[in-house]
DNA sequence: AGGTATTCACATGAAACTATTCTCTGAGTTAGG
DNA sequence: TAACTCAGAGAATAGTTTCATGTGAATACCTGT
């Protein structure tokens, strides 16, 4: 087929899509279903700010794809339209602590507070306690309440400790005319446990916990998208209730579900189908896990990479791998591909981040009078392997 | 047999180092007046 | 003399290396029976 006739017949072909902004994540509706409690309750906390004054400090839990994130942007979306029909002194900013090089040190968190006030500030260079000052001397002209969202604000503390939260925390102290008032949204239901107990008491002055949906809930969730995302009549019967049963399976993911509809649906409709059936959603099921493991592992560092084939190499020998093997053979290949060789201490950290991602099943066991390893095992399946062999391959340019 | 003590092969932690990217500052240079 | 150039000092950050310390249980080594 040629591919003229390719494009014609993509134009001809009716897509089974209305409109797929209702399935994108960045989307959000004008009604948030299931959590009118929780956003009313938000609501009330931040209510003051429309006066000008200072709202509590508020922290926010709730696993992945419960409505924390979609809640407060739709909170905040309706008191920045209020505030600016009647001129008020209010600005909102929303910060996602996990996206690199944009909010994921005190450094970059400041710089873009600063640069939401419309001052650029450099990525390096100045020091940190300079940020402050340009961003204090930006904010503090003028009366104003500024509510700061710090999406997945566990991540930030994971990585750099809980020292900045405190800084910021006392930001109001140094700030004459403005305030500041701090959202942190966290996935992690026990982030508060272990965080310096200054820093607690003022971070979580009011706390609100999202509870998981159950499948009925995600049922009518993707009802209410999928109704106007796709032309009617293009899903396939039962499709709404396997898609939320596959969501419920895990915890209630929302996201999850709507993603999995989505690319449900891109499958179908690629695949030339008039209907999006079951047989979509397990294809896109494996589909979304595994580009996200492709995509992971092509973000990786050629070293990371180097480790990974190292064990996929070794794994079809014998289930159980140890840290041992895989240094030798890794440093085989860097020796081969005459690639610097990284020590063991950095590649048993490698191995740990692997298993954080899902990549590899790592366990630490004792081999008594034989030492203390790591017991590693793959769990991606072949044809994922494979695939990510011969990415990897071209990545680093292993001949053979 | 039963009880300790050793020992292996790494794991884990902390600190220091390296390289890169970037700003700021002040000395030296240049060109026009 | 004002404008420009450029080197050097300092920062932030990511990715490592170095050094030090920790560790679970299979074995080696005792001990007393």
């Amino acid at each position: 087929m040629k591919v003229s006739n390719f494009f014609e017949n993509f134009l001809k072909k009716d897509s089974l899509f209305e409109d797929k902004k209702y399935l994108l994540s960045s989307y959000i509706p004008d009604e948030v279903i299931f959590r009118e409690e929780q956003i009313q309750e938000v609501a009330n906390i931040l209510a003051p700010a429309l006066r000008v004054e200072k709202p509590s400090n508020l922290l926010i839990y709730g696993k992945t794809g419960t409505g924390k994130t979609l809640s407060i942007k739709y909170v905040l979306k309706s008191m920045e339209n209020i505030a600016i029909k009647n001129n008020i002194a209010l600005k909102t900013i929303f910060l996602n602590c996990k996206l690199k090089r944009i909010a994921d040190t005190e450094y970059r968190l400041i710089a873009q507070l600063a640069k939401e006030f419309g001052r650029a500030v450099p990525p390096t260079g100045l020091p940190t306690d300079e940020v402050y000052n340009i961003f204090y001397s930006l904010v503090d002209k003028k009366k104003l309440v500024i509510l700061l969202v710090l999406d997945e604000i566990d991540q930030l503390t994971k990585k750099i400790g809980d020292e900045m939260l405190y800084n910021l925390t006392r930001i109001n102290a140094e700030l004459k005319n403005a305030q500041i008032s701090i959202i942190g949204i966290s996935n992690n239901l026990i982030f508060a446990e272990n965080l310096d107990p200054r820093v607690k008491s003022s971070l979580s002055q009011e706390e609100i916990i999202f509870p998981s949906y159950n499948a009925l809930q995600i049922q009518d969730i993707l009802r209410g998208r999928s109704d106007k995302a796709f032309r009617s009549g293009s899903l396939g019967p039962g499709l709404v209730e396997k898609c939320a049963a596959f969501a419920a399976r895990e915890h209630g993911d929302a996201r999850r579900a709507i993603d999995l509809l989505r690319v449900a649906g891109e499958l179908a409709e690629r695949s030339g189908s008039k209907l999006v059936e079951i047989k979509h959603l397990d294809e896109a099921e494996s589909k979304i896990e595994s580009d996200k493991i492709v995509n992971t592992i092509i973000s990786q560092p050629k070293q990371f990479q180097a480790v990974l084939y190292s064990i996929m190499l070794l794994s079809p020998e014998k289930k159980k791998i140890f840290t041992g093997e895989i240094y030798e053979l890794y440093r085989n290949i860097c020796n081969k591909i005459k690639f610097n060789v990284l020590t063991q201490r950095r590649v048993s950290d490698i191995l740990a981040e692997f298993d954080m991602l899902g990549i590899i099943n790592a366990k630490i066991i004792s081999k008594g009078r034989y030492g203390r390893t790591r017991e590693v095992s793959i769990s991606l399946d072949d044809r994922l392997q494979t695939k990510l062999k011969e990415i990897i391959e071209k990545s680093i340019q292993l001949s053979d």
